[in-house]
DNA sequence: AACTTTCATACAATCGATTGCAGAGTATAT
DNA sequence: ATATACTCTGCAATCGATTGTATGAAAGTT
């Protein structure tokens, strides 16, 4: 920096003036325009590491993800290092457990490091490390999954928007005794969606008792197929399941075909996500669209703007759902029909007329 | 620091030693304890800016990823964060588009950033950004893909290996008229597997005239079913596809339906990579699995030991490729092979036998 | 006892920018 | 013509650690 001022015959401030966007109208154009030749000349570039030691600042974000279930959180990820890349922010991904000490200490290196915003997209309903950040003064965003209280901006999708539209779906295809897997209640996501399930079967008239659930310990095909084999046994009259999750509802894939059972003949199947490639297995499945990727952009939006405007309010944003229908889905069989659901149909489309 | 010296009563740069590993042995072990104490009650923590200012290093490492793919490569960005991460590097990903000067542009950008190594997932047979990267002097790894001189060390799979485990499984099969959809040239993968089917198949004394391929322009399942459509439109005898990628096969299994085809009944198919849930798709996969995770682990390994003893040699890490067979491959149907290959065939084990 | 060697610590320069403050120079008002 | 305001640039302290060199004390040698 020192030979630009030389070259450009000025002061080195005056050259830190002129390459700064912010500082430049500070310096007299002719000056910049000296500068910025001399720069040039030399091959000069700013030192972020230099600048981030007096400021404060970085240019960099960090990114937490959950070390598991890459298939969802790539696109968000992708997203939010796109959007934020075009801002001329740098993002540190850490890959993490559930180890929430762990993620404490992690996040303390990024601190350490002046990240200038932190992206979680690993919080529980209430999460340690989301009241640490707050703690810290340190601008920060969720995404995918929020907490049970806002007091960080997130970027989530309308999860129950998600279930009443699966539901819909359904019973409107006939479907009365609809099991549900749910995700693991600590998440947003399971606890949201069982909510929107309890809700949805709800204003159709459909009684608790025709709508059982189980909850996954976690968000993994293994997973889904013991939870469906639980449901199954338990509640072997339903002919159709909401998955909270397109892994749990290949699980009850693996589990029907064990079973011998043919999906959606015996029983329907809508998942959520929809994930890269479930429109190739068989049945394709009809499942619940969320992007993603819009979601890490604009969860990458937010946090630019609790940045760059210092105490801007939380703001929760929700992104629509959309129903994807493909073959995994059908009327449930006549004959089932008529064993287990013929009284309580009329029933139903009785109380559904009043609604 | 300073405070930390003060209370420990001794000088910041005794601090300074003490608390890095490199140099504490020059301090009296009682001094250690007494700043590492001082440093507890004081909640001090190095500052990794200013060490990077004055050392020129960042414990940081930048992964250049393509921002296409993503089911490639979030595993060996995975495997890479999580090995790198153990030794206490942070690192900050790049996903970056096919335009080289961007490449430069970000290279620059996190060299600036002192970056201490990089791993390059993006490269091309000839790569100008790998001889940036050697020009500055930077330690560099590549993975996946690689260059075509070893100027640089590198992690990727057997993909002649591979090709041959495809074809001979095809030939046990009774195949003896195979295509390949192979990948875009400018890849090793691409060309190192259209490389591999040659070979391995006039390795079963297969004249090329029965073994044709087409070249796809991307890795992604439109480019794969276009590319079969002309595979096929040119050679309909073949009675088997061996593609050099999951995602190119899956564009066939697009074709073969809209051609009112079967597969493996009609044509038999072989991908490449195992990517999660070919193995739900209908029919199953038959495909070539690699470790990809296994890949960025090795990658980071070989990043950390480049970059902590100045110039290790370039070195080629070729990790085992292994054929995992489903439903997507059979034998060719009998009539199929009475009316092309029946003659072929004897002179075909004929040949085998001499070889 | 004098001298060398060794060891641990202290000193101070350095990495490369940013920024509050002061001062020089110019334009405007009275 | 003088005071006032205003614009631009220079000065120098600062961010927080690292490290070559100097210093002093202890240990070892003859």
């Amino acid at each position: 920096m020192k030979q630009v001022a030389e070259l450009a015959g000025v002061h080195v401030s005056t050259v830190s003036r002129a390459l700064n966007p912010a500082t430049e109208s500070m310096v007299v154009p002719e000056a910049v325009a000296r500068v910025v030749k001399a720069a040039k000349t030399l091959g000069y570039r700013l030192d972020p590491v230099a600048a981030s030691l007096r400021t404060g600042r970085s240019k960099l974000v960090g990114i937490l993800v959950p070390d598991i279930a890459t298939n969802v959180f790539t696109p968000i990820l992708a997203g939010a290092t796109e959007r934020l890349s075009t801002q001329g922010y740098s993002v540190i991904v850490a890959y993490v457990g559930s180890d929430a000490k762990a993620q404490l200490d992690l996040a303390g290196g990024l601190i350490a490091r002046r990240v200038d915003g932190l992206i979680l997209a690993t919080v529980v309903r209430d999460d340690p490390l989301a009241a640490f950040c707050i703690a810290e003064g340190l601008p920060t965003v969720l995404v995918n999954r929020a907490e049970k209280d806002v007091r960080l901006s997130a970027v989530v999708s309308d999860d129950m928007l998600g279930m009443q539209l699966a539901v819909d779906h359904l019973v409107e295809l006939g479907h009365r005794k609809i099991g549900h897997l749910a995700g693991p209640s600590q998440h947003s996501t399971g606890f949201l969606r069982r909510r929107g399930f309890t809700q949805a079967t709800a204003s159709h008239g459909l009684p608790a008792a025709q709508t059982p659930f189980e909850i996954a310990e976690t968000y993994t095909r293994e997973a889904g197929a013991d939870t469906t084999r639980r449901l199954l046994h338990a509640h072997p009259e339903i002919t159709a399941i909401v998955a909270a999750n397109d892994l749990l509802a290949l699980g009850a894939y693996d589990v029907l075909r064990e079973e011998g059972l043919e999906c959606p003949r015996d029983i329907s199947i809508v998942g959520h996500n929809d994930m890269p490639l479930v429109d190739m297995v068989q049945p394709p499945l009809t499942t619940i669209r969320i992007s993603h990727k819009e979601m890490g952009r604009q969860a990458a939006d937010l946090l630019q703007q609790a940045i760059e405007t210092l105490d801007s309010p939380a703001r929760n944003v929700v992104l629509p759902a959309k129903l994807i229908v493909r073959n995994s889905t059908a009327p449930p069989r006549k004959s089932i029909l008529k064993r287990f659901t013929a009284p309580a149909r009329s029933q139903q489309i009785a109380s559904k007329a009043r609604s």
